[in-house]
DNA sequence: CCCTGATTCGC
DNA sequence: GCGAATCAGG
């Protein structure tokens, strides 16, 4: 794979929604979390939001005096929202909109998981359900990974959201109790007949 | 151990 | 320019 126009434009999009280098790796395909991590630095925009954290680590600038600052003529992005800082409105919808941009980026990958819809599961399987998501992790979207259980818990539209986040079973996307409610044979949601109408 | 991004350097 | 290897850190 290479860096066509539009693939660079998908990392450009992503790397500033925050995801990570290996999760934008894993939606292009065909690269790697490094390759990725390279073109961010070679298009420039390694630094997203300040983080000085891991940034530094070895000053390789062997630090004269730099009298003249070449700097470079930063071409000015059209950001004029500094956010009303008074009382303007009665707003009365603080309206939690952390991450309202949503473009329609094409990404095909990432298939979500179902909602655990009213199944007809066995109570084992339920109770133990209820166990497994006292101990699930709580992770955010972003937090997950290759490993981790994606099965989601809670109401999206509510604080109260989060993903299992377990180990996952090796090739699937939940752990394995997730995994037994989610790949269901046919066999066991059968009877839908008891109301046949 | 899992992960993150940063840097180096041969290609 | 590219990205694997490596590094440094959480």
């Amino acid at each position: 794979m290479s860096w066509t126009d539009e693939r660079v434009e998908i990392l450009k999009q992503m790397w500033a929604e925050g995801k990570s280098a290996s999760v934008i790796a894993k939606e292009l395909g065909g690269v790697t979390r490094n390759a990725v991590i390279g073109k961010v630095h070679r298009l420039g925009l390694s630094n997203r939001t300040a983080a000085p954290a891991a940034a530094a680590k070895t000053t390789p600038e062997p630090e004269a005096v730099k009298p003249p600052p070449p700097r470079e003529p930063e071409a000015k992005k059209p950001e004029p929202a500094p956010q009303a800082a008074a009382a303007p409105k009665p707003v009365e919808k603080p309206a939690n909109l952390p991450i309202p941009p949503r473009k329609p980026i094409i990404t095909a990958g990432q298939p979500l998981p179902p909602q655990p819809s009213a199944n007809e599961i066995s109570a084992e399987a339920l109770a133990n359900l209820a166990e497994v998501e006292k101990r699930a992790r709580k992770l955010t979207l972003m937090q997950l990974t290759e490993r981790t259980c994606k099965w989601p818990i809670g109401d999206p539209a509510t604080e109260e959201f989060w993903f299992c986040g377990l180990p996952c079973q090796p090739g699937k996307p939940y752990c394995e109790a997730h995994t037994a409610v989610a790949f269901q044979p046919m066999s066991s949601r059968r009877d839908r007949r008891s109301a046949s109408r």
